[in-house]
DNA sequence: GAAGCTGCTATAACGCGGTTATAGCTCAAT
DNA sequence: ATTGAGCTATAACCGCGTTATAGCAGCTTC
């Protein structure tokens, strides 16, 4: 099917060149001629392939979305759904903890895909397979709180209202953690982030003891994993 | 006590100008030119008062910090300190989606005041009294926590640690709007801000009964504060 | 009151980064 | 072999942040 890969890869290069700029050096560091240094082409390189640097940057955006959604996808699933939600959570930090300046630049963007599909539409409507690629990282928060609903964890109630909040914590502790604002290492999953999971474990309908139960299950998943396949390693 | 008042304004000029641009055009307005053109002098001004474009943007950051910090400040207090917390809610996700583009910058910059005064100073040391100016906001969530903790309506825990899951939880909400990912308008209040107030209320020790009230004598103070003082109009 | 110092200003130029015009190349199809 | 499409490198263009420089107002000092 690919009989020539001879240099045609560039595209993809570039794009990983970018996310590598970007990480090690920081926003400024994404230029088209350093990038185009980086890879071993002409800055023309970036407009035959995207047009421009915003179309890359947007693409750089887009990997970052894909590769948080592949990330979660690897979570899978327990017989306890709250712990799951817990280990998302986890896995959502750790990939901003570790890619800070590529997940700033995918949250910077507006709704991913374009400017359709926003949550509303999923909360509100039935024209939900408009849902982007976008959207498939909060699916997999969806189908988690699904499953505790189901279980008796939570309580009966909306399964995309119910995760919206989930993500909306998340996503705030993860945004200011990144910002500086939790200080540095650990602490914030200890002094903030599991507190927060049980208190909306809590809030949704479980119970103290199960939910605490829940965050030490997650803990314990996420020790196995990261001793077996390092950190991260996917790709 | 300003005998001349005459031109001297350049610097205060040139942030509120820089405000207004960015808040028209994007951070792609923002640029040193255009906001000579606009104040009406030269492009030395930025550099004789700043030093520099980003010393500049910071100094705009700065100003959003301390205009969310005063229109919080505004809310004041009632006898019922869980609906201070949602008033607060609604205080800081009105002035960021007024002025989504300045709040954008204000997030974007790290922890505000330099590199230190993270929250983990807050809640893990005593080391308080280095709280920078940044955290202004943060303060007015932990007093009507402490407040909800001593009325009863949370359990006893640490208000640092408390507030910080709020502020989490309210910061994600509000970023993921303004992202557009919850749809336009005010959709996102009553479908998942709410609901979530009310998750993290009761999660914390309220009944649902007392949050769900809480959350309708914040609505009602916040018509009878729009309806008095259109919205808005500090400064 | 004249001299000098300080702070602010406008003008003009420099450097860098995104972008574009253009010509040459490779390769598949005819 | 010829043609044409797609990709490429080179080189130039343009806008924006920045800086060098000179002029000017106002205050201090003798």
């Amino acid at each position: 099917m690919s009989p020539k890969p001879r240099a045609t890869d560039v595209k993809e290069r570039l794009v990983e060149a970018a996310i590598r700029l970007l990480d090690e050096g920081g926003p400024e560091a994404l230029q088209a001629r350093k990038l185009a240094a980086e890879v071993g082409v002409s800055t023309m390189a970036v407009y035959t392939h995207f047009g421009g640097m915003t179309a890359l940057v947007d693409e750089v955006a887009r990997t970052g979305f894909l590769k948080l959604s592949a990330w979660l996808a690897e979570v899978g699933e327990t017989e306890d759904p709250v712990a799951d939600i817990f280990s998302l959570a986890r896995t959502y930090r750790q990939a901003v903890a570790e890619q800070p300046q590529l997940f700033a630049v995918t949250f910077g963007q507006s709704a991913p895909g374009g400017e359709r599909a926003t949550l509303s539409d999923l909360t509100t409507e039935e024209g939900r397979e408009a849902a982007q690629e976008g959207l498939e990282a909060f699916d997999h928060i969806v189908r988690a709180t699904e499953r505790a609903i189901e279980a008796g964890r939570f309580r009966p109630a909306d399964k995309y209202q119910a995760a919206a909040q989930l993500w909306s914590a998340l996503h705030g502790f993860v945004t200011l953690e990144a910002s500086g604002h939790f200080g540095a290492g650990e602490q914030g999953i200890d002094h903030i982030l599991i507190p927060l999971g049980i208190t909306l474990a809590v809030g949704l309908g479980d119970t103290v003891e199960r939910a605490e139960h829940s965050t030490e299950a997650a803990k314990a998943a996420w020790r196995a994993r990261t001793r077996n396949a390092g950190q991260g390693g996917n790709d």
